[in-house]
DNA sequence: GACCAGGCACATC
DNA sequence: GATGTGCATGGT
């Protein structure tokens, strides 16, 4: 059997386990694109749970909103979003996003449906602050293309799981999980979501934690463990 | 008090 | 090209 096939009929078992364990994740967790993309961007390097503080700031003061945004003075904006951490820097990458939206767009997302995948991903990794994690959740979660989102969990949990090598960069693990599933959006989102989900739960950093539903899928040694 | 959390850019070698 | 560092709050 040719490797790719293996490696699909693998992801398909840890899929259905995974989905079976945790049901439907409905991501991304927020009522509008902007909330979305404000989201992805909050959350880089920091948990969910910090992230919705912020949010929920924001949202209390009529903030969830780009062009507030764009008109929000950057300090200003810093203060909403303070418990996200890093919040000097994140404000800068959100205004750079927004000068972005309104340079090439006139600041309506709308605009962005007619362009081209590979295009909006380039420009969206050409603003400061937005890496590929980032432009990569934006495009799947916000925008609705079929982009694999790779994180610490998603790559986490493969490599514990031997599907691929702790060495294997972003893109190659990207193209790793796009080759070896059905292009579609939902599937992405869901196998994404359930891969945070029990790398949250199962897959501590300095742990191989029991009890996990992907128990009976091949695992590395505790030798092999980062 | 240490460790971790749904990264990214930049400096230095 | 690889490696190290700053950015920061809040939960466990």
């Amino acid at each position: 059997m040719k490797a790719y096939l293996m490696n699909s009929k693998r992801l398909g078992e840890i899929y259905n386990l995974l989905y079976q364990h945790f049901g439907p994740q409905g991501w991304w967790p927020g009522e509008s694109t902007e909330e979305i993309i404000l989201g992805a961007i909050l959350t880089q390097n920091t948990s969910w749970g910090n992230v919705e503080k912020a949010l929920a700031q924001l949202k209390g003061n009529n903030c969830l909103d780009f062009e507030k945004i764009y008109d929000l003075d950057t300090a200003l904006f810093a203060e909403m979003i303070r418990p996200a951490g890093y919040y000097n820097i994140k404000a800068k990458r959100v205004k750079n996003f927004v000068q972005w939206l309104y340079d090439q767009y006139a600041g309506q997302l709308g605009r962005l449906e007619s362009v081209s995948t590979d295009l909006l991903r380039n420009q969206l990794l050409s603003v400061n602050g937005i890496g590929k994690e980032t432009a990569d959740s934006i495009l799947l979660y916000g925008l609705g293309r079929a982009v694999f989102v790779v994180d610490t969990y998603t790559s986490r949990v493969l490599v514990r799981h031997n599907l691929i090598d702790d060495q294997c960069d972003y893109e190659q693990i990207r193209e790793f999980m796009e080759s070896n599933t059905e292009e579609n959006v939902q599937l992405y989102n869901e196998f994404h979501a359930l891969l945070v989900c029990v790398g949250k739960q199962f897959c501590k950093p300095r742990c191989l934690c029991s009890k996990c539903p992907l128990d009976s899928i091949p695992h590395a040694s505790l030798d092999n463990i980062a």
